[in-house]
DNA sequence: CTCAATCCCGACCGTTAAGGTCTGGATTGT
DNA sequence: ACAATCCAGACCTTAACGGTCGGGATTGAG
């Protein structure tokens, strides 16, 4: 339950490898395009996930504007922005659809039972949080992160958290 | 995506009913036993919720330690501590069992992709931030919420958020 | 100009889990 | 003894997820 499906997770990996193939940002020009273009195989094969799946996963993020695309030969995607502007949330979204916690929460706000749902409102600010959340981290967090050495169980309790209800 | 299950929604609902109908607390007798027994039939028709599946979510959340049944006549459940000292978060572990956003986070903590899932460590973090903040919801912060004049479009956007990556 | 490497898109399929039902049995108050 | 309730498990249906396939449209390279 409250699963991220594979797909965004495939969609996230992909995104952090364009992040690194550009490269710590070669200091000289900082607007020099922001990524290298990679095709989806080489992607696929790099993570070792089903290529034909991450070519659709990839599609999808160009349409929503996250990547661009080149067709022909040495072809690929880029990222369409700095990997300091693009979160984690965008992703998530463009590639899992909207985000409801809960069923009651549709796109019209409404509910199936409307009026007896009684417990609506505190959920919504759940989701919120959550989005919030997730615009929070960029793809730019996400590399470098890796550093923990395998078997010092990395404590991670760290997420300072606060929510108002 | 990143959804809760209707059977989670439908508990949290119920465990809402059950601490309203203990009252807003008698102020005289706080210890007084924390509320009345309630048969699941009786609890599906205030929420049209079909019967045999609250039952069954029901019995989870007695076996979890949350609510107390009593079998025979006017038998039922009840919250097996005050709707203050329960949380969001265990009432969903409880029906909907541990929770991990990413498929790459298992109870052992390995992935599949165990070496190449380069993203586990971040998305880890964001998992335990929502842990907490479901945590972080008591039963008792359900109840009396509900006050939204409709129309009103409640603005929501209040959840103050920090995570530190 | 042709060819190969790509991206693009829609159809398809198997598996799994969610949501829900049914049936039979075990408690317990009246 | 009986009815109301909880308990437990098998069962079914549907939809989403994860993945595959095949055909078509770009575009750089030779």
């Amino acid at each position: 339950m409250l699963r991220l499906t594979k797909k965004a997770d495939y969609g996230l990996m992909a995104l952090k490898y364009l992040a690194e193939q550009a490269g710590p940002v070669p200091a000289a020009e900082p607007d020099a395009h922001v990524s290298l273009a990679q095709s989806a195989k080489d992607i696929a094969e790099a993570y070792h996930i089903p290529p034909q799946l991450l070519a659709k996963i990839l599609q999808t993020l160009a349409k929503a504007g996250i990547l661009v695309s080149h067709a022909g030969t040495n072809g690929g995607y880029a990222l369409a922005r700095p990997a300091s502007q693009i979160t984690a949330f965008e992703v998530i979204r463009a590639i899992d659809g909207p985000l409801f916690i809960t069923s009651c929460i549709t796109i019209h706000g409404a509910c199936d039972l409307t009026s007896h749902c009684t417990i609506k409102e505190p959920l919504r600010k759940v989701n919120d949080s959550i989005k919030d959340l997730l615009s929070g981290i960029r793809i730019s967090d996400l590399i470098e992160t890796s550093e923990s050495r395998p078997g010092t169980e990395t404590a991670v309790g760290g997420g300072l958290i606060s929510i108002a209800l």
